[in-house]
DNA sequence: GCAAGGTC
């Protein structure tokens, strides 16, 4: 290992992701005598304490400075000027600079590293061994490294916060991984291009347009997309959907009960139910004429039921929700102060399974207290009782931190809320669970016969299996079967003789072996207790039986019943939260911050029964977006990307590829989407009025991008429809730019397509589908026409020749292209006159220089001094000379046209 | 004003 710059004893800086790593690993590297002790200091953080000690490295003394981060230390943000919403098109957020700053909330955290790191030569990054973590390791490095260039950089890979792990970990120091942060730089970028432009394109498109009356102020609503969050609504709206379609359909079945001294035995009639009523009267009426039943078939299976596995983030949010109806955001809010508090431990962790290294035994002993789990906790550490099970786990692994489980004895706190009692019993009682045996019965099934139709009926019969002692305690209250039992005991185990004659002559006393139920009150057996019923078979082989009479018997209630089929249910919150994790939507540290913002949004509610439905607003998001054909309301795109996030994390794929396939792939559906946003529109207006806003301000919705603006090289052209209905395409950077594309007047519809014009090569130029008035045009031309503004379209040329565009002086409706210079009126006149307008500006044709650009005063200039000057092409920089109109309509006027092939400079001049 | 991911 390579030593740090200077004489004397090595400095190094260490950081973990947060405070409590800090502190347990510092107490722990301290331990030794010859640490010096831990000393702890303030750093310019409130929350990021500074410890001290001293420790050896591979036979190096190093003085140890350990300090935190908490989470990312930076953001990653478009550059200012795309910030604003109306900046820019939301498309243009696809290829917008983005940039990673430390945000004004963590520059404490920030002044603290670079301190630190000037007095230091080695810097050891203790962040958490995931993909995240390593993120931000890069980031401290990043800030640790600009205030000084010659650390040493250290990456301590630990996956627990118990002793020798980190000793472990400090003594085999590597290098950080590069890829894993890759992978994180990959989905960050991706988040915010994608959530940014959907989201400002929906909201822009759709805020203004219909009256949203669920929220008060309904000009602040935000439409928002993301990747997560959307998804979420997704699976939200497809239950619903599904459960709004059901017809139910009425059915019939005929229904057995048997009651007895022991119980009331259900038996189902094993055809189902059929739904032609007239068959099932006849099967009826036949049962109804002999109802003796026959006992056809007993079968008993013994049944394990297994303690849950050690508790994960999602796991804790689903039995909470399911045990006390806390919502997923409560849990984590609640948990979060357990574990402020020493009492739990880490509440964010995919780990359902314990290392080997933990000492499994000490958390139990520290429940032995109390007053109600105490004496269960008790039972477990005595070995005589046979109650501790090491625990299984579920699979799961984040590598950083164990499954949540009590971290410090409480028999309940003053200032808990009802929900921190609830919360902390639940992690107890779940640890204990985990640490137990499972649970043991029987499940007994009877198929009986009445009139050749078969009945089943299934219970539970608790049986004894254990032979333990303490069963006897159970069996003085057999009484006199005590001694009985004893005998079929020691037949079983001597003679092997099969264990139903054990059940049918327990099971009238049921013998309880509960096991980790008895802490686990969450959950139950459930199901009922069936008498016993013996089969004709089995009579034979069991000389004890006292069940003989029950072969045949005569039904208690024997009932034809009518039944409708029932839709599946709405879903709950442990059900979201389960299709979430399925489809890997968010993290457990996020899941609930989605599920919250559907609410939040206005996209989704909960019923009193803690089930989620959409609102209208999220069901016609969802609608239109299915309707396009698009799944972005579909968990795939999530799944692509956390596969593309895994192929650079491991060096299959580099992130500079997937970044552009993606977002080039995302660009071209939201483009798409753009193009089909009359969907969205169908979709809304199923639920919501429109509004009187969105005619006033249609001038300012932004359009569908049609080409780079070739006289700004800046923003974008879009295509817009003036509430007079005339078509133009104007750039988005007005007022600084006033280029703008007048359409002939004779277009009835005009549509942006994905279709990118092959003759005009500077630059991709969207063609647009037009749909002209067939009065207006002459006969030899189509009313449809896939046209292109880019300079090469004669047939649209021919059109504004002969019809004119739509330019023209409406001073009523106010916006853009009236009344923004004070030439306006002659320009509009002028260009009321010159219908021919290929390309112009909006301060007019009469006027084609008087723009805020220098370089059109320049080419005014030019103009001015030459007789025939020769101009440089705003769009693409070739000479262009002044040129003579000879059509009907503009004979005579003086124009620059571009000669380069497929640009569309294109402008008149007036002398 | 927008995402999702860390975390206080």
């Amino acid at each position: 290992m390579a030593g740090g710059g200077g004489g004397g004893r090595i400095r190094a800086l260490n950081v973990a992701e947060k405070p409590s790593v800090a502190k347990a690993v510092s107490q722990i590297l301290s331990k030794n005598p010859s640490s010096g002790g831990l000393r702890v200091r303030e750093g310019r953080s409130r929350y990021n304490k500074i410890f001290e000690f001293n420790y050896a490295i591979q036979n190096q003394h190093i003085q140890m400075s350990f300090t935190s981060v908490t989470g990312h230390l930076m953001e990653l943000e478009f550059e200012d000027r795309y910030r604003k919403w109306h900046s820019c098109d939301p498309v243009d957020l696809y290829q917008a600079p983005v940039k990673k700053f430390v945000p004004q909330d963590k520059s404490d955290i920030q002044k603290t590293l670079e301190e630190e790191a000037r007095m230091c030569q080695w810097l050891i990054l203790w962040l958490d061994c995931d993909r995240e973590g390593e993120n931000i390791a890069f980031e401290v490095v990043e800030v640790c490294t600009r205030a000084n260039r010659n650390l040493n950089i250290w990456r301590a890979r630990f996956s627990a916060l118990i002793d020798r792990e980190i000793h472990y970990a400090v003594q085999h120091l590597i290098r950080p991984n590069q890829l894993f942060a890759d992978a994180v730089d990959v989905r960050q970028e991706i988040d915010l291009r994608i959530g940014a432009s959907f989201t400002r394109f929906q909201t822009m498109l759709l805020r203004d347009a219909f009256v949203l009356d669920f929220a008060s102020d309904d000009q602040n609503v935000i439409l928002s997309y993301g990747p997560c969050q959307f998804p979420t609504l997704g699976f939200v709206v497809e239950r619903f959907w599904e459960n709004q379609s059901h017809e139910p359909e009425e059915f019939w079945s005929i229904n057995c009960t048997h009651n007895s001294a022991e119980g009331t035995a259900t038996f189902n009639w094993m055809r189902g139910h059929l739904f032609d009523y007239t068959s099932a009267t006849i099967i009826y009426e036949m049962c109804i004429e002999d109802p003796t039943a026959t006992v056809t078939s007993v079968r008993q299976q013994e049944k394990l039921k297994y303690p849950p596995h050690p508790l994960s983030t999602i796991e804790l949010e689903k039995r909470a929700s399911r045990y006390f109806r806390m919502s997923s955001e409560q849990t984590m809010k609640v948990a979060e102060d357990l574990y402020q508090a020493g009492f739990i431990s880490y509440p964010r962790t995919e780990t359902d399974s314990f290392s080997e290294r933990t000492d499994l035994h000490t958390i139990v002993q520290e429940q032995q207290e109390h007053p109600t789990w105490g004496s269960y906790a008790q039972r477990l550490l005595d070995p005589e009782a046979g109650l501790w099970r090491n625990p299984s786990g579920g699979g799961h692994d984040d590598k950083a931190h164990p499954p949540i489980h009590p971290t410090k004895f409480s028999a309940g706190e003053a200032r808990w809320s009802q929900d921190h009692h609830r919360l902390y019993e639940l992690v107890v009682r779940h640890y204990l669970a985990c640490v137990s045996q499972p649970a043991i019965s029987a499940e007994t099934t009877v198929e009986i016969d009445i009139a050749g139709e078969q009945f089943s009926a299934s219970g539970r019969v608790i049986i004894a299996v254990s032979y333990l002692i303490c069963r006897f305690f159970n069996m003085i209250f057999a009484g006199c079967i005590l001694c009985l039992i004893y005998l079929v005991r020691w037949l079983h185990m001597h003679m092997h003789l099969t264990l139903y004659v054990i059940i049918s002559l327990g099971s009238s006393i049921v013998l309880d072996h509960r096991n980790y139920l008895d802490v686990y009150r969450f959950e139950t057996w459930g199901g009922s207790v069936i008498p016993t019923y013996n089969d004709g078979q089995q009579v034979l082989v069991n000389h004890l039986s006292i069940s003989l009479l029950r072969i045949l018997f005569t039904p208690t209630t024997l009932t034809l019943d009518s039944g409708v089929t029932r839709p599946p249910p709405l879903l709950s919150e442990a059900d979201l939260l389960s299709c979430m994790d399925k489809a890997g939507i968010g993290t457990d540290a996020t899941m609930h911050d989605h599920i919250k913002k559907l609410l939040d949004r206005f996209y989704a509610t909960k019923d009193s029964n803690m089930r989620f439905s959409p609102t209208t607003l999220g069901e016609a998001l969802v609608m239109g977006y299915d309707d396009m054909g698009y799944e972005l309301w579909k968990p795939y795109l999530r799944a692509m990307m956390e596969s593309d996030m895994k192929a650079v994390s491991i060096g299959t794929k580099r992130k500079g590829e997937v970044l552009e396939t993606c977002l080039q792939q995302m660009k071209a559906c939201f483009v798409d989407a753009r193009v089909n946003k009359a969907k969205l529109f169908e979709a809304m207006a199923v639920f919501f009025e429109r509004s009187n806003r969105s005619d006033a301000s249609g001038q300012h919705a932004i359009g569908d991008v049609v080409r780079k603006c070739g006289l700004c090289q800046e923003s974008d052209m879009v295509l817009r429809k003036k509430p007079d209905g005339n078509f133009m395409v104007g750039c988005l950077g007005y007022p600084q730019c006033r280029n703008v594309v007048w359409l002939p007047g004779s277009v009835s519809e005009a549509t942006v397509t994905t279709t990118i014009c092959s003759s005009c090569t500077s630059g991709p130029v969207y063609m647009i589908q037009f749909k002209f008035r067939r009065l207006e045009i002459p006969p030899n031309y189509n009313v449809d026409h896939l046209g292109c503004i880019g300079g090469c379209d004669d047939i649209l040329k021919q059109l504004i020749e002969i019809c004119g565009t739509g330019f023209r002086n409406n001073s009523s409706v106010p916006g853009r292209g009236q009344g923004h210079t004070s030439s306006s009126n002659t320009a509009q006149q002028s260009n009321s006159r010159s219908t021919g307008a290929w390309q112009t500006t909006h301060s007019s044709s009469s006027y084609p220089f008087e723009t805020p650009r220098g370089h059109n005063a320049r080419y005014q200039e030019a103009s001015v001094q030459n007789g025939e000057p020769s101009i440089p092409c705003t769009s693409c920089g070739a000479p262009c000379n002044l040129r003579t109109a000879n059509t009907q309509a503009n004979r005579g006027r003086k124009f620059y046209s571009c000669p380069a092939q497929g640009c569309n400079f294109f402008v008149y001049v007036t002398f």
